[in-house]
DNA sequence: GAACTTCGCTGATACGAATAAGTGACCGGT
DNA sequence: ACCGGTCACTTATTCGTATCAGCGAAGTTC
């Protein structure tokens, strides 16, 4: 920058000031275009350290991603942050909880915003937070169960995994009040634990389709269903959520419901940088239909 | 640290001196304690972001893992990574290449140094630069397809994906090498890209079992067997390579090679700080016996 | 024409740490 | 008694940027 300012022949200060448009300063046009043409040619970039220890905050933001289900959803809605955040200057870093030094690494980042994505959707205000995440979401879940009430099923289950993950609770709770919604009975809950006698059990209380909380769970029924000579979707339908690339590589190959969560993630990057949310709509959800129901 | 000076009575350079053991610094023990009690009291932690703007770079490491297959093999080196990184107060960042932002990020972040693993494997210096990796990789190629020659196979054929991927390219020669040294034919590429033809006309040619490059390419030659109605590993043997969770999900469950790369990483880390490599031992890789092979 | 404002800048300072250079007290040797 | 050296520190500087306070010149107002 000293560099800039001695080649434009004004003072460090003034480029400061022309590189970064502040506000309150009057610099006519000429000497602007004086400074960006030099920073241009000195291949100027701001040293970004400096810029975190003057700023008390680096220009990054962080993703925790912790436990959270991987799939199309996640891979959207880290797209649609990536999108916003980007386009303001910012850097996204997503951590999956690697260990301790990634923490370590966290921590030396002085990050300007940490989300807690586990943390919003199991908290109280995430609908609120982030303009409608919730509803969102049972409408989600509403197209998963309409199509297997398409084909005729009004008595489905809900797999879910063995231990009680506050988020995949939640994630449940959406399935029911979607199924609520639609007019179904409550649906009984399916625990994907590699038992076989799970899905034999549900067949007798006459359950006729599954609709998991996730991809990868639905994958566990339809492994279970394999180990007693079962299959989808002819003995039990079984719909997946959030497509997982392989759901496609399972035979029968899993139907499931295709997020798209990249309005989410541009509404949320949008709102931690105080912008107006704009014009990010989400597109509906939509069934990826294979073969599994 | 100004505070940590003046509770202690000494000024802020001493702090420094006493928190960083800097050598060359004759510091009695008394005041070494009153410091370090001091510091402790008042919860000092040092301002990462200054201390990379005075070293010119921060504590970081970056690991670049972009299109690399995700399985057991890189988890574990990413362990052994942050196992030694974390016990010299370095911070790990892994970077699957996940957009614009995220590359800002690292950017932003001037780490110590960035780990390009895809590279640092395809190209032509790795097994010295860390130690034998790929010696290593043919031994646990030697593992995979020792496995179907223990069952009676000889006409192998490896399975690889469709495009042109160098480091695929390089696992692919790491096979071929590996039959040589069995004294096995030659195997023939077996091309995964859904057509179901494929098997077949392998099956034609006599071949009896496929060993997969990665474990994702192994369930995608499960599932167009299953769609000829042929199955593993009654028809065609198929053993995958670096153990992902999906494999246990498949049904039949994929057989699998699961490395250690832990050793690896912790040696890579080691290297990188510049400290002797010591005893990181790889443990030797081992087949988890399933049902496909 | 004196006072005041705006324009177009500059100089200095701070952010929090690491470290080079210096400084007074004390000790040992001659 | 004087010199050199070690000990135990302190002072001052540096990293690269953002921003506050100020300053001379020009223009405006009364």
């Amino acid at each position: 920058m000293r560099d800039v300012a001695a080649a434009s022949g004004v003072s460090q200060a003034t480029v400061s000031f022309v590189l970064n448009d502040a506000p309150g300063q009057t610099i006519p046009a000429a000497t602007r275009e004086r400074v960006r043409r030099a920073a241009d040619e000195l291949g100027y970039r701001p040293h970004s350290i400096a810029r975190a220890l003057r700023e008390g905050a680096s220009r990054i933001v962080v993703l925790e991603a912790g436990g959270l289900p991987r799939g199309h959803h996640l891979s959207s809605f880290i797209a649609g942050l990536d999108e916003e955040l980007g386009a303001a200057g910012f850097g996204l870093l997503v951590s999956y909880g690697e260990g301790v030094s990634a923490r370590a690494a966290i921590t030396a980042i002085e990050p300007r915003a940490v989300i807690d994505l586990p943390a919003v959707c199991a908290g109280p205000d995430h609908d609120v937070a982030d303009g409608g995440w919730i509803d969102g979401m049972v409408a989600h879940r509403l197209v998963q169960l309409r199509h297997l009430v398409a084909r005729g099923h009004r008595a489905v289950a809900v797999a879910v995994p063995a231990g009680d993950d506050p988020f995949l609770a939640l994630m449940a709770g959406q399935v029911r009040d979607a199924a609520e919604e639609l007019g179904l009975p409550e649906p009984l809950p399916l625990v994907v634990d590699g038992d076989p006698e799970k899905p034999v059990g549900a067949l007798k209380a006459g359950v006729t389709a599954v609709a998991a909380l996730t991809d990868d769970l639905a994958l566990g029924v339809l492994a279970v269903l394999a180990d007693t000579g079962l299959s989808a979707p002819g003995d039990l339908a079984v719909i997946g959520f959030d497509d997982t690339p392989h759901g496609a590589l399972w035979r029968p190959a899993l139907t499931t419901v295709r997020l798209d969560a990249r309005a989410y993630g541009r509404r949320t990057a949008r709102t931690l940088l105080g912008l107006p949310v704009g014009d990010a709509r989400p597109a509906p959800a939509r069934v990826i239909e294979r073969a599994s129901a």
